[in-house]
DNA sequence: TGTACATCAGTGAACGCGCGTTCACTGATGTAC
DNA sequence: TGTACATCAGTGAACGCGCGTTCACTGATGTAC
């Protein structure tokens, strides 16, 4: 992160080059968009083949028929390179759980958490390796920057949202056996999250949110394989299993 | 896998060169066990330094103070030490988990459940890189021969154990309202592995079964950072909740 | 509208590195008689 | 108990490979006047 200014600046290419190229919308800062777009989709390629442990800037370069010194215009280094692929994987998952959150009738507690479930698990499903990227082990030696942080909440915002949504409806506010420092750190994490989620069905949700995430890690990374085929029916039955958890029927 | 006979033999390394050097106690064999099982634990620490990815047999040797070419002297290749690694860790974790049960009376399903979840857990602290071995992310390129089923197996035979004295005892027969399909694929896998667990506490446990490890797989990858700081507690929160929905209270 | 200059994108060669695996070899350790 | 031979463990050099990153460079594209 010692880079220079300008490496910074080629290593945000959501933002490219304003400030030297003047009008944003510029020939030069168009392609340059389309190039760093296309950079990142080569890396998924790559992602998929290899992973991310093995995703190499050389091999982006040759698939674009490019020389892999090129690549270093648009991003600094391979870890940058990386760090916008996890940006860009939270994005996408957290756009596809909101739509799918914003499709059903805010009042249909039920049916808004059983929609976001469902998205979270097609979306894995569809890009097994990006999931992988953003829930799977960490890759060894690459350290997040914070910039990842407000991409990685989009999706449990939605969830929360929910939660908060069932409190103010008066719905599903379990019974409070929780030890202080927990329901402290919930109340901050509750008020943090912007949400009126109260502790006790905040650690609900927690467990929810994480047995979520474990079923479809499970399923993704082949630890149901020769164990169970009605994938999509045990997924149902699970759901089941969390709303009444949620108490959100 | 299509390596010579003696290849084979030097990657079981548990039940080393007996056909060959006679006595199973040999002094040669003996010394072979230890050297295998030094190299194992010098590729364990890799793993906790660069993870599987980048194990790299020559990092390995050079620990061990040894010519890189004579590590395959006891492993044919770096896939067969990662093999090694991973059934050696499921290994572990089924031990674990096998005492946790076995040092609660028989009777107390709550308190061996709450034993065995808290083994599991504490084990994946404590072998943080172990545990993202085998549930993390899969290493790409690489294939688990079926031999690391076994060991993968014990773990769960634990908890389906659970389940099974649960039913027999007559506690935890929830209500059923399973699809066909899955319900036959449980009564198949129920029987399969052994015990008797009606298929919609299997199901149960299924679920109760991501949960657990999605919810140490989070706290390992990093998914709580400056989310959840009191683990203890919610780990226990979330084992009250496992309780409830298999019913073992 | 035209020209001079600055900025940029992409090239190609090179750097040093570590990797998995093979191979012919040298001693040491066991086995058979 | 001693000797001849087979088996084994470990050595050291070499193979071909791909990697991340740097650097001086050449044209092309923009900007300022």
């Amino acid at each position: 992160m010692a880079a220079p200014a300008t490496e910074i600046e080629a290593a945000q290419p959501e933002v490219p080059a304003q400030g030297r190229t003047g009008r944003a919308g510029g020939v030069r800062a168009r392609v340059r968009a389309e190039l760093t777009a296309e950079i990142k989709e080569a890396a998924r390629c790559q992602l998929a083949e290899v992973g991310a442990a093995d995703l190499s800037l050389r091999a982006v370069a040759r698939e674009l028929g490019m020389v892999s010194s090129a690549v270093y215009r648009y991003f600094a280094s391979r870890d940058e390179l990386l760090t916008a692929l996890i940006i860009d994987a939270y994005n996408a998952l957290g756009a596809e759980a909101e739509s799918a959150d914003a499709g059903v009738a805010r009042a249909d507690l039920e049916g808004r958490f059983r929609a976001v479930g469902r998205a979270i698990r097609r979306w894995g499903l569809a890009h097994p390796y990006e999931y992988a990227l953003i829930y799977g082990s960490p890759v060894p030696g690459y350290v997040a920057p914070d910039d990842t942080i407000a991409a990685a909440s989009r999706t449990s915002l939605v969830l929360t949202g929910i939660l908060a949504d069932g409190h103010a409806s008066a719905l599903g506010a379990p019974g409070a056996e929780l030890p202080e420092a927990l329901r402290t750190e919930l109340e901050r994490l509750g008020t943090q999250l912007g949400g009126d989620v109260p502790p006790p069905l905040l650690a609900r949700g927690l467990t929810v949110w994480m047995g979520m995430f474990g079923a479809v890690s499970f399923e993704l990374f082949g630890q149901l394989h020769n164990v169970v085929d009605e994938r999509d029916a045990l997924f149902e039955f699970e759901l089941d299993r969390w709303i009444g958890l949620l108490e959100l029927r």
